[in-house]
DNA sequence: GTTAGCAATCGAGATATAAGAGTGCTAAAC
DNA sequence: GTTTAGCACTCTTATATCTCGATTGCTAAC
């Protein structure tokens, strides 16, 4: 346990850390706080022994370890502190309940990347709880038409299918007559295990007549709503952080943004709150010094996602923290009214 | 008018700094042809007077101009020269018919900045010519209902839209009915012309009894298909080449990336063909030092678009203008048949 | 027209130096 | 016991200086 004097260190320490990025030495913090240079290097070891503080060099100022930030932020930084700067930017923009719900969310996102100078990332929503509403068939030509799948949430995905050879259109009719029947109100997450269940009932074999890739067709219009979709935004605020100011760090980092293993973000998020993981705590290499921020967002009962933060370590957690859960709250809140 | 002396040195000097990012010297130059590098420095103090070469410094060996670099394209790589490599790739990609058109594309760009280490973007294709083909209302739950609009190519765009407080499904039922009769076959780029032009048409005007933004809400949905997209890919290539290994132009290049400005690339090369836009010849500040080397394809009658590589002026012409000709060419063939 | 020779130029890298910031420790002051 | 001043020591950063090598332009010889 820390004395109320160690703790007031380590608060101003990380805090001018992340103001300047520059280690921070005694005679810099003297000038905040009402104790000689030489009391608080005697703290700053003590704190440095207990691995909350570290050195970059024998004879530099001290900045703050992984468990060091974790400590302000659990420890210091309380609910009761909380920056309200940037609510109503974000109030403002939920105000236009009108967009769709996909385009609210990279807006959000945008929001906040804007707001914080870090990346963000939105992830789903994942809609493996939602139902088929109608399958519907549109003629395009005379052997083209294009397959509908509608959910009960408004989602849509389409694909254009060819008749096959010896198949009029009303034959086709019927095949998606039977579908609208036996996939009715079934979640899309169980749709392949359906039909392969039906699969041996005679209404099912009979459109099989007709032709065997069709329900291959089918099911990869389906398999289209269960992939979870992300969005990034601000990749190139990272440019900006004095910490990867080198090309070979840049590049791991921006390759990583671009390669699609974003999703590794998340993993092992779920269903966990607010999660905030610091500098090697993070299994990714490409992220051993950053934190990264996810919060869970519940769009409906149905469907839910997951947004993210990514910065350095040396990251404005007083201001980014309550952003980012007000706007998760916010996300959560507009779609359950 | 060059000689063939020069023509061969000229050749060579671009070809060996696009292989080293070095300036190239007169001796260097010596091992690669058989003359003296003192008669190799008279032509290139000649060359440079024509300015088609440039010094970094008094001392230096030379580097290409931009003026060099179209002298090399346009009069030296003479098509017959055309390299292959690659293009079997491309075959094996289109082969696979059975994608999605956008997914196509998509591939096909990520497949082109693999091949060539370079940034591609695709532009469009854009729906201008589309026509409606079908509006559909399909009820989600009692009051929200989903409008969907499908063009002759089949795509959708959806859209929820409330139903006003006073009207029953069925009276909405019948003013898609009449949408479904004023807009069939009209092109989307004329669809709010032609609504306009309609809305004084009792049919038109009954609906509006309804509900005075329904037809705003149509609007969107149509204006979603003239949005051109574009697809961006291998950004982070950028980073590999050595003419960009500082912080400040990697600043300057991916921020432009990541502003949605991309369109600026293709500005102005409609109608024209295959365009190479050398360094400065780049409006764009961004591009200063970059060729930027667009290719429209056209889909079929109706849609049309760009796709667009952008990298060092020292970029491996002789490689990539081959590749993104045949890459065009097989896009608008594939779905020409 | 071509080439060898040579002084001059410039960049890149290595080395040296100085300045500045910070630490840890000891001993004195509170 | 706690706090502070003083001081030697460490390490980084910036700057200046130097050398080395690559390359040029020019002149004169081939």
């Amino acid at each position: 346990m820390l004395t109320n004097r160690q703790e007031l260190i380590l608060k101003l320490i990380v805090e001018e850390y992340i103001k300047t990025a520059e280690p921070v030495g005694s005679r810099t913090l003297s000038k905040l706080v009402d104790f000689s240079p030489a009391t608080i290097r005697n703290e700053m070891a003590d704190l440095e022994d207990l691995e909350y503080l570290e050195k970059t060099h024998t004879s530099s100022g001290r900045i703050p370890s992984d468990k060091g930030y974790h400590y302000y932020i659990e420890k210091i930084l309380n609910d009761s502190s909380a920056y309200q700067k940037g609510f109503n930017v974000i109030d403002e923009l939920f105000e236009n309940t009108d967009v769709k719900r996909e385009e609210a969310i990279k807006q959000a996102m945008n929001l906040l990347s804007q707001l914080t100078n870090y990346t963000t990332v939105a992830l789903g929503p994942a809609a493996y709880g939602s139902r088929v509403k109608k399958i519907e068939l549109v003629p395009l030509h005379t052997d083209v038409c294009l397959l509908l799948v509608i959910t009960n949430m408004g989602h849509v995905e389409s694909k254009q299918i060819i008749i096959p050879e010896n198949t009029s259109l009303d034959e086709m009719k019927r095949v998606i007559e039977i579908f609208n029947d036996v996939l009715f109100d079934c979640p899309i997450s169980k749709v392949s295990e359906k039909l392969r269940y039906e699969i041996n009932t005679t209404r099912v074999k009979e459109m099989m007549v007709y032709n065997q890739t069709i329900i291959d067709t089918f099911l990869d219009a389906f398999t289209k709503f269960t992939q979870s979709k992300y969005y990034l935004s601000g990749q190139s605020n990272m440019l900006y952080q004095p910490e990867f100011n080198n090309i070979e760090r840049l590049r791991e980092l921006l390759s990583f943004f671009e390669k699609n293993d974003i999703f590794q973000l998340v993993e092992n998020t779920e269903n966990q709150g607010v999660t905030i993981r610091i500098g090697k705590e993070n299994e990714l290499v490409a992220m051993r010094d950053c934190t990264v921020i996810t919060v869970p967002y519940q769009m409906n009962d149905e469907e839910s996602g997951t947004i993210a933060i990514v910065g350095p370590t040396r990251m404005e957690y007083k201001r980014v923290i309550p952003l980012i859960k007000y706007l998760a709250a916010h996300m959560s809140k507009l779609y359950k009214e």
